[in-house]
DNA sequence: GTCCTGTCATACCCAGTGGGTATCACCGAG
DNA sequence: CTCGGTGATACCCACTGGGTATGACAGGAC
């Protein structure tokens, strides 16, 4: 009666998406009729009005962005309890395969924290298998919320930590990398307005969802493009101290002395109660 | 094919909480055969095994428990997304309702700074209606998680703020609620261990899911229960500083030097996009 | 051992409904 | 006006979720 099914919120959230109940439809699979009939049928249940269909097209009424925001939560959810459930099964035979926990970490982060974490973890008595799953530009968030992972490496101020529980693991600063011969490569300190600004390196535009910003600076997909740019004098770029450790020779860092401290914090789901899980926070806290 | 539906979450759970198939389908008002089929179903469709059926009963696998936790949190997110859709229902209407705001707040707590806020926020433009709803102990949490609520006044340590994103509002001392006539009443400050260990006031123990902890203190469910007590030299307590605004002429105060100070926090959950919530924390972050 | 009891699983049936196809009603663009 | 494209309606069917009756099995009483 008043009861969300799952398979309501995925036609809703598709056509919310789409606002097009064709389209909508072949996402999913299926015909328009019926679909038409389903989200007509959540409405009347909700008592609500979720869409204004107006000449040539769908949009969103208030309740509508309302339940297009819950619902893709709600989904994240379910899935990630079909996820984790799937994960934690078959670990339960005394002789059977350990538990697995899978950690997301920024594809080319530091992989010095990681090395310790993982290597001190792996000593611990009863330790889960980790299973480190790369993930792209801030994408950790999405996968602990819909289960591919179950703890995340996350850094401040580029991820939010909101919805998580967290412990913080480490602080460093910020540095730019320039290409060796620059002549601001040459300086001491810089602060970022000295880079955000040099005429004959603008900032590279990172692509997003496919797309990109608007600006003058190169186009970039992964972190051996932006090197190979900063070698060849095209661009600059900045990056957590720990960057360092990947630098080439034709690269030059020059601490910036006015960015915000990056803070590396372990997150994860704050209802969760694995206690493998609660081994590898402690273990990670205690570093 | 493996996105679970929240009905088969509805039963898994409620079979997981009963660990009874008969007693499970009486509270869904079902019959027991299609449970267990549904059970079944479930079991083969994540590939994984969550209840074993040994004589006598049923208990949980690993994954059961996963599939429990993980099953009630995405159970939560579906019917906070009905409620606070319906709720979000009905003020697209220029003329009609405005949208409406669900503030759970501990009952008994300070109402000062509840006052300050809703008299400020009232004042914005465009202000939503906000509804107060008074929760029992620590029920906050719940109250958002499966959106009774929208947002609400929470007290570390009491309450755990994981999960949700959150603004600090106020901190506070802690003090010790004595008899007037007592003799520790007279002392100008009381420590922690001075309270817990008073031969002839035991704390109070407060009604937990209806049971209550064990120990010598008399058992109650309400402040007011609680004053009475302490009026009647059987009690003493601890509350925040705030709670001096209640305190009757048979009460005296006593400010404890090593409590925890007690955190007013305004929290709500972090997928929010409502714009009216994000007026009321902006309110209360001014004040 | 034989009951009896309490548990979950199986067998079978039926109705409700989710999904399909065909078609309509409507609106804007030419 | 017609046409293309949208969502809504009408109607049908198969599937499956739910019900009842019953089975299988283990413990406890004796």
């Amino acid at each position: 009666m008043d009861t969300l099914e799952t398979r309501e919120l995925r036609y809703f959230v598709a056509v919310a998406e789409e606002l097009h109940f064709g389209r909508a439809a072949e996402r999913l699979g299926m015909a328009q009729p019926p679909l038409s009939r389903s989200i007509q049928q959540l409405e009347r249940r909700l008592g609500v009005r979720l869409l204004t269909r107006n000449r040539r097209g769908v949009s969103l009424t208030g309740a509508g962005e309302m339940l297009l925001n819950e619902g893709r939560a709600a989904l994240d959810a379910t899935t990630a309890a079909a996820r984790r459930t799937r994960r934690a099964g078959g670990a339960d035979s005394p002789g059977g395969p350990r538990n697995r926990l899978v950690l997301a970490v920024k594809a080319g982060a530091s992989h010095e924290l990681l090395h310790k974490l993982l290597d001190a973890y792996a000593a611990e008595p009863d330790a889960a298998d980790v299973e480190v799953l790369p993930s792209g530009t801030c994408e950790q968030e999405g996968m602990l919320r819909d289960g591919r992972a179950d703890v995340a490496l996350m850094h401040a101020p580029f991820n939010s930590l909101a919805g998580f529980d967290s412990e913080e693991l480490m602080t460093e600063g910020q540095i730019a990398v320039l290409p060796a011969g620059h002549p601001l490569a040459a300086r001491r300190t810089l602060s970022l307005a000295d880079v955000s600004d040099i005429p004959d390196l603008p900032l590279a535009r990172w692509s997003r969802h496919g797309a990109y910003p608007p600006g003058p600076g190169p186009e970039i997909h992964d972190q051996t493009q932006l090197a190979q740019l900063i070698a060849l004098g095209r661009t600059v770029a900045v990056f957590p101290d720990s960057a360092r450790a990947w630098l080439w020779t034709e690269h030059t860092a020059v601490p910036l002395t006015d960015a915000p401290p990056v803070v590396t914090h372990i997150a994860w789901p704050a209802h969760s109660r694995s206690l493998a899980l609660a081994g590898l926070v402690r273990t990670a806290t205690r570093l």
